[in-house]
DNA sequence: TTGAAAGCGCTAACAC
DNA sequence: GTGTTAGCGCTTTCAA
């Protein structure tokens, strides 16, 4: 920067004034013509952490997750909270910590060292957390979790709209006799989904018939292994929890001859895009929000929307209709 | 800090001292105890941007990836990086472009504004490209791409051992007579697994016979629409270009009422968790190194590690045995 | 064994 | 309109 005020034959201010182009800063056109000649022949850069230091304060947002890899899913979550901060001119310093607490504390530490302005906190499905200590030291938004009491400002998918929905659909398929395979691990996901359920019914004059709820490990093993007990309820149509089971369902009823959706109706949720438009027939489902519930996370962050009073911030799940329906 | 000199009654020189345990510094063990107590107090936590600039060189590792979310692939990429990143005290920037150029160069501009110590630039799937202009003005390292002329380094799965790999398992389960359905697309994923097949044939004594490879979409629909041809070919075994492309075949091959792998074996590639391990039966496929091809990018970019004098890292994919062989 | 002080690259008052 | 200057929080000679 003083390189460039030299050769500009301007003082460092006025550089900095017209690099940042400065609001209420007069300068002279020549003087401004000068630096930008100066900036461009000596491929000048800002040094954007000396600005940090200086501004006391910083464009660094912070993402510890408790796994990146594990699944497509938190992929998303990275990729639409830094579409969203790289947006609003931020960028993202993101961390893994294998849910191990330590691995959590050191991370955190880090972040709260390198000045971030916030730090999201996410996991790669959908539950309630203990906040670590250390969060409390910096404006924090839980991304895909919670904590209990609402202390800190959360943004999670609305499970119960999602499972309303793919009830709906399969409704306004004339569906009356759909069957729901629920998963077996507690969750807001099973209660959710499963609330959803029985709200689309009750909304369609249908009563809530327990004996068509099937419980299932949350994989294809669960969906193939429900197969026998979804045929014996004669069902028309059924909700699955995830895709993977609706996967796993798929594999049952051709065994048994069946053809979807013509002798049955099958709908998932997650819309995983390697199982779901890739199944014969191509699977209708409930698309989880990842990318939007990373995007969510960083504008309540930065207060761009406020967060509810009271509970996490929902984010709807919307319908993807494919072919087996 | 200068709280904490306050406190313990000595300089910031001090502080700095003790903070970093720098090695040839003399400190009373006096000061020390008090600069510990007075930074348990405070609770004083470094300014490590302020570091950085101090000492001129920062901690930060730049990623830019055409495509975080795309695929699970790329989250693993990222996984591999960040952690090795963190064993080295160094810190993940990353950022997505979509393969949108100006995308990309306003990434790496901002990556040189925060003076990171170097650029990690990935791609997520193989291939070849074209070196954005502004990455030489840093150090940088291309993961599961490389640019022509092996003008910067690069690490890549090792696609020629995978093949064979993959056909020699086949191989090893006594079949002689193995179809090949290979990807449509050119690319060195195209290439390589052919080569690294006949290359596995070869060394079996197996002459190459062009018509048991089979072109078909790398998707489920070009698996199963190879389904006949596969048959005709009488075939034993087939080693698929990929997962998806085994998953649709095994679609095709179940409509046939062929088992797996009694009737015929099949090989996939990739490793992606939520197809592979969950078909039925389980499929036996060879893995796609991405969390190690990340981790090898920040080893090289450290210069941890040598690059090979002569084209890219080669990362092994190693196979992982199920039961559909 | 410890401290004073210069300097990292930049911003922001304020003076001219 | 433009320049001077005092920091931002830290490291690092160098002197004491």
């Amino acid at each position: 920067m003083r390189d460039v005020a030299k050769i500009a034959g301007v003082s460092v201010a006025t550089v900095s004034h017209v690099v940042n182009d400065k609001a209420g800063a007069r300068i002279g056109d020549d003087a401004r013509r000068r630096v930008q000649e100066a900036v461009a022949e000596l491929g000048y850069r800002p040094n954007a952490l000396a600005k940090t230091l200086s501004q006391g304060t910083s464009r660094f947002i912070g993402l510890v997750a408790d796994a990146i890899a594990t699944t497509p899913f938190a992929g998303q979550i990275i990729h639409g909270a830094q579409d969203e901060a790289w947006k609003h001119g931020y960028v993202l310093l993101v961390a893994n910590t294998d849910g191990n607490a330590a691995a959590e504390n050191e991370a955190i530490a880090m972040m709260l060292e390198h000045q971030v302005h916030g730090i999201l906190y996410s996991t790669w499905y959908h539950r309630e957390i203990q906040v670590p200590e250390a969060l409390h030291q910096t404006d924090t938004v839980l991304v895909d979790c919670f904590a209990a009491g609402n202390v800190l400002p959360a943004v999670v998918p609305d499970e119960e709209q999602g499972g309303r929905t793919a009830t709906e659909e399969l409704l306004a398929a004339s569906h009356r006799r759909i069957a729901f395979i629920n998963t077996t691990t507690p969750s807001p996901a099973q209660t959710g989904r499963l609330a959803g359920y029985r709200a689309a019914l009750a909304a369609a004059g249908i009563e809530f018939d327990e004996s068509l709820v099937f419980p299932a490990a949350p994989e294809q093993e669960g969906g193939y292994a429900a197969t026998s007990a979804i045929l014996d309820s004669k069902a028309t149509a059924v909700f699955c929890h995830n895709d993977r089971v609706a996967m796993g369902l798929y594999d049952g009823l051709r065994e048994h001859g069946l053809r979807i959706p013509e002798d049955i109706a099958v709908m998932g949720f997650d819309n995983q895009d390697v199982i779901a438009a890739h199944l014969r027939p191509t699977l209708s489902t409930v698309a989880l929000p990842h990318y939007e519930l990373g995007a969510a996370g960083v504008r309540l962050l930065l207060g761009l929307e406020p967060a509810p009073e009271s509970g996490p911030k929902l984010i709807a799940c919307p319908p993807v209709l494919r072919h087996s329906i």
